[in-house]
DNA sequence: ACTGGATCCTGATCGC
DNA sequence: TGCGATCAGGATCCAG
């Protein structure tokens, strides 16, 4: 389940695979991901310069030299690799041919993912995104004025993508935890003091996470395979019943917004009734 | 305007 | 052994 670490270490992973290549041919598997991906077919992707690759959020950007754009979301189980030519796999949903010979998969099983060309940079689906949680401007003073009319709990309120993008729930449980937050604080009763803790481990967690090459929570892949080494560092993720490592206390389990969320009752006090 | 819930999808896992 | 139920969860849509 790629988030902002995977979505890193993937981009930066295509930069170096693509940057400098062209496209000469694309098939197309499925008619649809979480959008329509027919329109591939027939989008002007073809033998123009791969300029570079970026990140927003959790969506991959791969630039063309006519400014257009090839956006890649990947869902919980979107993988992109790039191979040499080989047999077709099943959920393999599109094949992006390279000018060196290589080619470029996108694979999901449960087609969450979204594959999509734009002629330009004027993209919808980025222009609701909130600030770059790694950027400079996001600061605990964001993050406190941003909380100050909402009512919505701690844990929805990072994970909300128009807030900060691409804290998903895995790094939203570890974050609140090393910072002493109840998943269940209501954002507009954050102190600026907690603000200022959970940007610091934000930017710590995901920081530490890409020098990790991402997690291995789920069926997290590198471009070239690998596994990546973060998922053995987790604190609480994914561990109620367990006793807390730092103070032994059984750790819980609660859903918010149809998601699991796992805390210390202990260490993760603040909640206030 | 804001919030919570349903929906999309398939594979892994669990209980019987 | 097999079958149905449940869970995983990012983004979007809709109802209240």
């Amino acid at each position: 389940m790629p988030e902002l670490p995977e979505v890193e270490t993937i981009s930066r992973a295509l930069a170096k695979g693509l940057v400098g290549l062209h496209i000469v041919k694309t098939e197309v598997f499925s008619p649809r991901l979480r959008t329509p991906i027919e329109p591939l077919k027939s989008a002007p992707l073809c033998n123009k310069k791969i300029v570079a690759v970026d990140r927003r959020g959790r969506y991959s950007l791969v630039r063309f030299s006519d400014g257009s754009v090839l956006l890649m979301h990947y869902g919980m189980t979107g993988v992109v690799r790039i191979e040499e030519p080989s047999e077709r796999r099943k959920h393999e949903h599109i094949f992006f041919h390279l000018s060196n010979g290589m080619i470029m998969k996108f694979e999901c099983p449960r087609r969450f993912s979204q594959v999509e060309y734009f002629a330009n940079d004027d993209i919808p689906v980025l222009k609701k995104l909130g600030i770059e949680p790694l950027s400079d401007e996001f600061d605990g003073r964001f993050l406190y004025a941003a909380a100050q009319k909402k009512k919505t709990p701690a844990k929805l309120f990072i994970t909300d993508n128009a807030v900060v993008t691409g804290v998903g729930n895995i790094y939203a449980a570890e974050v609140l935890f090393a910072a002493g937050v109840h998943p269940e604080q209501p954002a507009n009763e954050l102190t600026l003091k907690q603000c200022n803790l959970l940007v610091e481990h934000i930017k710590r967690i995901l920081n530490f996470a890409i020098e990790c090459g991402g997690s291995t929570i789920s069926d997290f892949r590198h471009v070239d395979g690998s596994q990546g080494a973060f998922a053995r560092e987790l604190k609480i993720y994914g561990r109620d019943g367990e006793k807390c490592l730092v103070c032994g206390s059984v750790i819980e389990r609660i859903v918010q917004g149809g998601r699991s969320s796992f805390y210390c009752p202990k260490c993760q006090k603040s909640r206030k009734k």
